[in-house]
DNA sequence: TCAATAGTGTCTCTAAGACATTATGTT
DNA sequence: AACATAATGTCTTAGAGACACTATTGA
C-alpha cells in the first residue's frame, strides 16, 4: 500500500564572497553514486522525532554544522524523480554563515556559487531554484538574510546582501529606517576596519533573544 | 528503514455564510473509526503522480468535486501524530466556493464553522491551523480569497471576504483601486438586485485566464 | 588636504486612507 | 420624495525614495 520511499532533503545556503552558494556533498551510494548534490536521506523511524528532526540529523552527521536557521520548504514526490520508486522527499532549506563551513574544513563539504551549479541529480536543481525563490521572497520583508551574514557585521554589508538576494539596490536611508523598525540589531562597541581610506562603519549583531526568530514587517522593504 | 506511513490530508476550505468552514468527513476505518476528520487517505504509487495528484484524487473520491484552487500546505510527520506509527502527512488546502458543495448534497460531506470545531483526530486542528494562517496571509496581498467567492459577486460582497479573512475593516476606496491594479475581474452585464432599496452593485466575475493562477500584489492591500 | 565611504537631515513624491459627493435602485 | 447602499472624486497624511550634507578614517 505504501511502498513509499521516504526521505529528507536539505538546500543549504551561505554566503561565497558575494555570491550565494550551496553545499554539495558526493552520494556515497546508487543511485547516482559519486554525484554532487544535496544533502540528503532516509528518515530514520527510529531515530527521528518528525521530518525537520532527521533534517537536523542529515545536517549534523554530513557536514557537521547545526544550522542557524532550518525551514521546511515543500514536499517533492512521484514516481519518476527517483529512480528506485515512487518517492516523497521533504525538503528544507537552512541558511549557514559561510565562518561556520569554513572552520570544519571539510574534504566532502563542496560549496559551490549557485551560478555554477550544474544538473544535479533527482529533481535537486528543482530544489534549490525553490529555495531560493523562498529566500528572495521573504527577503522582501524580513530579516531573514541576517542569518547569511557572520556573527557581526555592518549595516552596508547588510544592505549589499538584501541587494543581492533581492537582485536591486536600495535606498540607503529606507533600508536604514527599516532596519531600525524591525529593532533585530545591536550595535557592537568597536568598529570595523579593513575597508581602508574612510571612515569606520558600526559592527552590529543580532539581538541573541532573536536567533532563532524571524522577524517580519508589516510592509516590507 | 522507511516503515514510514505516507498519506495525504486535505484543508477543504469554504464561506458558510458568513463564516469560514471546513469539509469534515466520517472515518471509515480505525483509528479513530467513526470520527469527523479531514479528508485524507494514502498515496497510491500505482494510481498518483504526485502528493498533487493524491489529494486531487482524494478530494475528487471522497466530495465528488473538483476544487477550483488547491496547494500544497506544509508536510506533518512524526511517530507520534498516528496510533499507527511513524507517518508522513503531506498536507495541502483548497478553496471552494460553498455553491459547488452544496449542488452535490452529499451526506457524507459536513460543512462545519471553524468556531465550532472540536476536538478533531491526529493533528488535524494544528493542520487546519495552519491553513487558516496560510489563507490569512495570503489575503492580505492576493487574489486569494476569489476562489472561495462565487462564480459571480459583486465588490462589496468580495471586500467583506477580505475583511472576514483579515479580521479588520478596509478602506473602500483602496480596496477598489487594489482589485484594479490586480486587474483580475470582468464586471458581467446585467446587475445585483437582492440587497433591497439601493442602489444595485456591479456584478464581476474572475478573469477566465486567471482561473488557476494566483495574482499577487506589490505592495499587499 | 583629499579621497572614500559611513551616517544622518530634509525635501519631494507617491500612495494609502478619510471624507464627501453623486448615482441609482426600492419603498 | 425619502432612504439606503454603490460608486467615485478629492483632500489629507504617512511613508518611501532622492539628494545633500556632515563625519571619520587612511593615504
Amino acid at each position: 500500500m505504501s511502498a513509499v520511499i521516504c526521505t529528507v532533503d536539505i538546500v543549504l545556503l551561505t554566503l561565497l564572497g558575494d555570491e550565494l552558494a550551496a553545499v554539495l556533498l558526493r552520494r556515497e551510494n546508487a543511485p547516482f553514486q559519486g554525484a554532487l548534490a544535496i544533502p540528503g536521506g532516509y528518515v530514520h523511524p527510529e531515530d527521528d522525532l518528525s521530518a525537520h528532526d532527521a533534517a537536523m540529523r542529515v545536517i549534523k552527521t554530513k557536514t557537521g554544522i547545526v544550522a542557524p536557521y532550518l525551514e521546511q520548504l515543500a514536499t517533492f514526490s512521484g514516481a519518476k524523480r527517483d529512480p528506485r520508486g515512487w518517492s516523497v522527499s521533504v525538503t528544507h532549506y537552512a541558511l549557514v554563515p559561510h565562518a561556520l563551513l569554513a572552520a570544519r574544513k571539510d574534504e566532502a563539504v563542496h560549496i559551490i556559487p549557485l551560478s555554477q551549479l550544474g544538473a544535479l541529480p533527482f529533481d535537486h536543481n528543482a530544489i534549490i531554484a525553490t529555495a531560493l525563490e523562498r529566500l528572495r521572497n521573504k527577503s522582501q520583508y524580513s530579516s531573514l538574510p541576517c542569518f547569511l551574514a557572520g556573527d557581526t557585521f555592518t549595516l552596508p554589508q547588510l544592505q549589499r546582501l538584501y541587494e543581492l538576494l533581492l537582485g536591486d539596490t536600495l535606498n540607503k536611508v529606507s533600508f536604514r529606517r527599516k532596519m531600525s523598525e524591525m529593532d533585530i540589531l545591536d550595535p557592537v562597541d568597536g568598529q570595523f576596519e579593513a575597508a581602508g581610506a574612510h571612515r569606520p562603519a558600526q559592527l552590529y549583531r543580532m539581538k541573541a533573544a532573536l536567533k532563532k526568530t524571524l522577524t517580519v514587517l508589516e510592509r516590507g522593504l
